[in-house]
DNA sequence: CCTTCACCCTGCACGC
DNA sequence: TGCGTGCAGGGTGAAG
């Protein structure tokens, strides 16, 4: 369920729980995920965990000496039980126990996400993502220059990796509605003044969503934790034939990049389309 | 270089 | 109740 602040969510979540905390055992499941694994649990066991960080989507696990990626795909959640009461579910893929009682778990029904080593190949990866929503890279300026550079639909370039990271479906649909700009309009059509507002915008909501996941933090231990996702709050994803909040007019659904947009053709016109 | 497309996998909602 | 279909919040690599 993995939007940005979910993952931000996740790693607040689990933090406490694993930092300054020694593994004690790792059990991987047999099942592959994204990527095969590119180490064997002995490595880290017995090592200590220093701090887990996050870089776009990746969460970091810092141990003593090797680093940990995980990624949860678009399936993926962490949950924190006590490891004297654990039970394993359906689609657990990774156990990390730690010393102090508790247990981290990876359960990941699609498998699409990955738990890898941070071996040099990952870390030329990792280095070549754009930069964080959230970050002060992330700016008028440099959106504006992006922008230029494309003619793909504005929406698309939003959840363009290379672009900026962990703008993902549901909030590229919210920051263009909020704005109502087309998801379709061709990005270097996309305005000066346009671009300084997506860019507060993206900070704003992602900020807000992270805000709203701290809420369930405690959910984590309990072990059925819900992800932190704001369906509520939502203004135009999922909501197609469902009035717009704003002009009361059906939302409309298209299909853009193979995912789903949702916006509203009265409030958002495609006036410059390409 | 840029853009589009297929695809990794399982679960679920829906229509018949 | 069961079955088939389409769809899902991500990301990559290959092909055009």
């Amino acid at each position: 369920m993995p939007e940005l602040p979910e993952v931000e969510t996740s790693r607040q979540g689990i933090i406490n729980y694993a930092t300054d905390k020694t593994l004690k055992s790792l059990w991987l499941s047999n099942k592959a995920l994204r990527y095969p694994y590119n180490f064997e649990p002995p490595i880290f066991v017995g090592k200590r965990c220093i701090n887990i960080t996050r870089r776009a989507k990746y969460l970091i696990w810092h141990f003593d000496q090797e680093k940990l990626l995980v990624h949860l795909g678009m399936s993926g959640s962490l949950r924190v039980e006590e490891t004297s009461k654990l039970t394993k579910k359906k689609h657990d893929h990774a156990v990390f126990s730690f010393d102090g009682g508790y247990s981290v778990i990876y359960h990941d029904p699609r498998r699409f996400g990955s738990i890898m080593m941070y071996s040099g190949e990952w870390q030329k990866k990792m280095a070549k993502l754009a930069p964080e929503p959230l970050s002060s890279e992330f700016n008028s300026h440099y959106l504006i220059n992006k922008l230029k550079q494309t003619t793909r639909p504005i929406k698309i370039t939003l959840m363009d990796q290379s672009i900026v990271v962990g703008v993902g479906n549901i909030y590229a649909n919210e920051v263009l509605f909020q704005l109502k700009i087309h998801p379709e309009k061709q990005s270097s059509l996309v305005t000066t003044a346009e671009a300084e507002k997506l860019v507060v915008s993206i900070k704003t909501i992602l900020a807000a969503a992270i805000k709203q996941g701290g809420t369930t933090l405690r959910d984590f231990v309990s072990g059925n934790n819900k992800p932190g996702y704001f369906k509520q709050s939502l203004l135009v994803y999922d909501r197609e034939g469902l009035p717009c909040v704003s002009c009361g007019k059906p939302i409309s659904k298209m299909t853009l990049g193979q995912r789903s947009s949702f916006y509203c053709k009265v409030c958002q016109p495609c006036s410059v389309k390409s």
